[in-house]
DNA sequence: ATAATTCCTCAACCTTACTTGAGGTCAAGA
DNA sequence: TCTTGACCTCAAGTAAGGTTGAGGAATTAT
């Protein structure tokens, strides 16, 4: 008898995984690290990823692209089944939320793009004319950069 | 005679712009060292800006929401003319050119709504069944976190 | 004149999202 | 068996965008 052909079942090494989804070997150990995913190991203490992996890693690219951090990944992957893989349902329910935040982020845009042609059109661009930049509204919801310390605009 | 009167055209302490523009003092320093901005000094060598900087300042909040690097609103400032404070015109001009980006974006994140909602429809998720992270897009313009180094999938 | 603010320059530190390298192990082919 | 090549861990470095603190000088208020 040969040995048992490989059969799509079979567990991906890292560098697999890797090359399937085109994310760095080091970028998948990071998010191991940060919870991401949770590979098992074999005998020799190698990482095997299951194939399912290969959707979940999908899905954090997808996610960062919209603009969440790894942290708010990490938390919308915990709706996800403990136990058993994801069905198609699980990831369909978790993608819809995505659409929620991806409908709200184009809404805020478009926002944007109005105050910001009434503005080109008055040639204000000052502080308060428009609230493009009212600083309570800074700290709010579409920051990808560092957050800075809420500067007590006290006066 | 009384001392002369406060007029608007006062320079301001590092200490007055932080209050009017609601960015910290730091953060002022720190858009000085990046070339975002260029006070100049009085006698004891502390900051006077001038009241154009105000507007100066608030084009680079608004730049930032738009997603520009402080890299990329340098840039963008170059065009403002050298000696002369600038103008309303001068920033219509360059605030016309944020909302043609400000455009290409609201388009891109429409584009991958549409991908999105095809992609909950069919459960895909998986790669290359939808380019909603095409590998090569990846590296592309939208990015505001890292970028890391080109995976190369080769396979 | 003196005390309290404000400002100055550095240098070091923080977060996010990774990469790079050192030093060593595991697995697969000739 | 032996030698690559892929993996392992852990520490340190990177870039962006700032913040925090030390040590000292300038302003402002009383």
């Amino acid at each position: 008898m040969p040995t048992a052909p490989k059969t799509p079942a079979d567990p991906l090494s890292i560098g697999q995984l890797a090359k399937r989804t085109g994310v760095s070997v080091s970028a998948l150990r990071f998010y191991e690290d940060k919870g991401l995913i949770d590979p098992g190991r074999n005998a020799g203490g190698q990482r095997r990823f299951k194939r399912a992996d290969v959707r979940r890693v999908s899905f954090i690219l997808i996610a960062q692209q919209l603009g969440l951090s790894l942290g708010e990944i990490a938390q919308a992957l915990q709706s996800l089944p403990d136990g058993r893989t994801p069905t198609q349902a699980d990831w369909a329910g978790i993608s819809a939320s995505l659409l929620e935040r991806l409908d709200r982020q184009i809404e805020e845009m478009t926002r944007m793009r109005k105050s910001l042609t009434s503005c080109i059109g008055c040639g204000c661009l000052s502080l308060k004319a428009c609230r493009l930049y009212n600083p309570q509204d800074r700290l709010s919801d579409l920051g990808a950069g560092p957050h800075f310390g809420v500067p007590q605009a006290d006066e």
